[in-house]
DNA sequence: ATCATCTCCTTAGCATGCTAAGTAATTCAG
DNA sequence: CTGAATTACTTAGCATGCTAAGGAGATGAT
């Protein structure tokens, strides 16, 4: 019996380390891409969700929330922006409802480069994922939407288990 | 005509996306089960590489070889062996054939300590990526593959060019 | 045989991620 | 209304990735 689940858990492991591959696989691509730019992928991606909240219809973004949407923790955050406040790509001002919080938007120098790169961005992307055709790519899109939702409700867990150290047994025993 | 190729792009940048999205949620929920190990990921890698290099019946491996199994740079490879080395799981040698190179291998503690993780380890990956079964994680495999060999013929033109920033023009144009 | 070139590794310096710990503002319990 | 708990951000310190540049050994053209 556990050999049977032995052999079940070989297609784990092997598509494991294959989003792990095709991840690092992106980034030595992207980076040079984006070193081109005088940016960094994860100051576009910064750039990127702030003009989406503007599209949204929002001025600008708490911090907390940028790290949301990012997936990356406060301290990581601070950095990022600081560095583009830096660049003057973008600008950080105290909300008046809340004075514990800051808000994050762009500037128009930071708006100017976005637009710039949006225009080849979409060429760039389609250019790395033509290894598969368009079905493929949704059939892709479909299975990592549907990994993606479990193990976001797995990283819920650990939030609420405070001090967890992430194992099965945390999560599951 | 290009309203239709914007259009296929769409799908493009969607799974492109969902790529870093589930990468992130796995460096989440896996950072803390190695801090639970003493170990970090990227150590972890390492660790399995020489294990495997074991088991090809070779002794060791040289660093630039880790560095393309692991898709690192030399640089990342040096510090991140040299801190293996002082935590005392790994061994480095001057190869007779040529000096130029150092071999990596395990200590009897570095193997130890892969042989405990390993017990454990395939149920942790099991775990998850249980939010796809075994079908879907197959036919992931299989489209992650598929495009992995895409990217990395990319990176074969990158180093054939030598000093390219990463773009479609400098691959295709 | 020798000089130029190439290969492999390392160091220096930077950006990005993390945890732990600290500060300031808000919220909630009493 | 006041004090405790919570929330948001920052700083400090570490690990990991990168590029650029340098040194030592191997290779190759002449």
């Amino acid at each position: 019996m556990l050999s049977n689940s032995d052999k079940a858990g070989d297609d784990a492991v092997a598509a494991f380390r294959a989003v792990i591959r095709v991840y690092g696989l992106l980034g030595r691509i992207m980076q040079p891409y984006f070193h081109g730019l005088g940016i960094s992928g994860s100051q576009w991606s910064v750039l990127r969700a702030l003009v989406r909240v503007e599209q949204e219809g929002r001025e600008g973004l708490r911090m907390v929330e940028l790290g949301d949407r990012l997936l990356i923790r406060p301290p990581s955050i601070s950095g990022l922006v600081g560095r583009l406040q830096k660049s003057g790509l973008v600008w950080r001002y105290l909300p008046k409802s809340d004075l514990r919080c800051k808000e994050v938007r762009l500037t128009p120098k930071g708006r100017d480069l976005v637009d710039k790169i949006l225009k080849t961005h979409r060429n760039q992307i389609r250019y790395l994922m033509c290894g598969l055709n368009s079905g493929e790519r949704q059939e892709l899109l479909t299975l990592l939407e549907k990994l993606g939702n479990h193990l976001y409700s797995i990283t819920n867990g650990l939030k609420r288990n405070g001090a967890s150290t992430g194992t099965v047994e945390d999560l599951r025993g």
